[in-house]
DNA sequence: GATGAATGAGCATTCATTCAT
DNA sequence: TATGAATGAATGCTCATTCAT
């Protein structure tokens, strides 16, 4: 089983990414130098040059690589017969979700950081991303809604409101100390959406 | 009634963070220049130093005075004897933070950008903020289920739900051309704060 | 009569052009850093770029500059009726380039240093300059040919000729510490072109 | 008789200084990159320096082999008893050197773009050369004028002349796609020396 | 107060050179 | 010999901040 182990990371470029993750999600984009990146790396500044070509490059890939994954991680609810519960479904993207964000904290904070609305090049791809998952959304609610396990709802506001729901959570769940477990903040963002928490009148 | 108007800009401080807070929300904290903003405001560079002590100064400033427009329009749900409807007080606070905000999509931009969890002056100061609204709806929260009219749950990840969801929410109203009306927004939140979305058994 | 004189350098401007021009002129361009120029100039970093975009584009000012005086100073030979001597007029554009050249010594060694047929934005500009310089000259030999004047001769040869026997002749003059006067270059210039040099059998 | 011919290139280092004269002459010294190099020459970058201690190691190599192939290619030309005509000579030296040039025009274009003057050591080592190539045609003149085959004139600008001539005819030469033959320019040059190109008295 | 020329620390990026394999 | 990953000094350029007028 001979001289294997030696890093935890397994070569150069990942040992950059993974320094430079911490670097981003630390200080932000702006305020984190190359400098930070290749001391917190332990290698000379030519090196991370010879891995990407700009800042902006490490940047681009954590961030496209951590939302590829998100990508692959959330499955469109299925509703034919012999799926699933489509509620377990939902629970399942949830969980996974959360689960994906608390193994990357760092580029999760990148992304959560990531100012929708500015012009940034950045700022785009998380946009179009985030819309893309809003879109998703929108046609599971309208689905829901005419196979009548959804009610009747302004789907888009609804598709915000659930965005923006995971959005928080996740952040919760990756800048506190002892958040509680993910099963728990599943749960609870599930039972939110099924009986609000009022009880009503 | 002395020499009335003049400009829609009462001094050259209020100039100052008018345009600043417009360069801001377009271009965010980083790629905004002094420059940018003494061109926007017609003004010369040193006299913006004279109003303001560093780049950063402006920024605060206009966070601050931001969060304490936010602080004030935000009430308690109060829920001693003859104190309105709680539901309505809920709805009112949604409806007024969401007006507040539509009023000042410029610097409600720059507060919904602001990455919590960096090591930013402006972060912290907007993540304590952040966290004074959690608190506050928890304790409504807590209030809430000891009087019967919030379902039993962990009010903490509730807090944090709802926080996402405003928050969102706020974020689509600013960022889009033609937003539903606050009414429609509120109310659907409200909704779904009321009974969630699923109509599951 | 008040306190005039201070420099002798009228403005920032052209007191970073003097001090390009001469730094340039010694080390040529790529050796010649920022620092090189500012140092001599005796200013901050900033202020350089204050006044020129690039590091180029002082080099090209002090290049199209110094072209422009030269095709100024270059009068095409006239020879319709009343104009003066041919001859008169040649020696008189060899005099006055060569008295331009000597009083701007460092200007004139950048560009005698141009290495024209390199893939180099400005080795082009000074390409063109030259090939302007050389169809003139052709022009002027093909105009004295039909006018007998000019012996019959290969022009397009005999140009470069002519303007390798003045870039010489020119280097010759700025980089020697005691050169013979312009009138005496200018001459022998003349008479080289009259007579030659060889007594021939 | 040995392995013979295998590559139009012998050795490595011929291979290298091979590529190196190419990508010189295109971009010059500064803009070309030991990348460009080793890229054109198929080798690897530590290769490079197994033959050459630095960058400027092969540009002095280039150079000096080729002052040295026109050094050998130049010859005084003799006076005595039964020596050839002078003015053929004085052909034939144009001739070879014009032929040499075109032989190896990257090279050549190299030499030609030197910059005279600079701080700059290959530009010294050319100067040099050059100097010498003046000393020899001074003393030609010199002795030309004792012998009553060269005009009186001033040796040293009449030397300058002769050879800016060269050099112009020789860039003119390297850099244009249909120049005149080498024949043609070298008759042209030496008409020029005997007979200038003005008719007039 | 108001101005804008001047400042210089700071940063991203390049590239000749080295050296372990 | 040959390789190419690694190095780090050097450089051009930006931009927040100062200050003499």
């Amino acid at each position: 089983m001979a001289k294997s182990i030696k890093k935890a990371v397994p070569d150069r470029k990942s040992q950059i990414l993974l320094s430079a993750s911490r670097v981003f999600a630390k200080k932000g984009y702006h305020e984190a130098s190359i400098t930070d990146i290749i001391d917190h790396a332990g290698i000379a500044r030519g090196t991370f040059y010879l891995y990407f070509k700009h800042k902006r490059d490490v940047f681009d890939h954590l961030l496209t690589e951590f939302l590829n994954q998100l990508d692959h991680i959330i499955k469109p609810v299925e509703i034919h017969d012999g799926a699933p519960d489509p509620l377990q479904q939902l629970k399942d993207n949830i969980t996974n979700v959360l689960t994906l964000i608390s193994t990357q904290p760092e580029v999760a904070k990148i992304l959560l950081h990531l100012s929708t609305g500015l012009d940034d090049r950045s700022a785009v791809t998380a946009s179009s991303f985030y819309n893309g998952i809003l879109e998703m959304i929108e046609n599971a609610l309208k689905t829901g809604i005419e196979l009548g396990i959804v009610r009747k709802c302004n789907t888009i506001i609804s598709s915000v409101i659930i965005l923006g729901t995971v959005k928080e959570v996740a952040g919760y769940l990756i800048t506190h100390k002892n958040p509680p477990s993910i099963q728990e903040i599943s749960n609870e963002v599930i039972q939110y959406g099924m009986n609000g928490i009022l009880l009503a009148k």
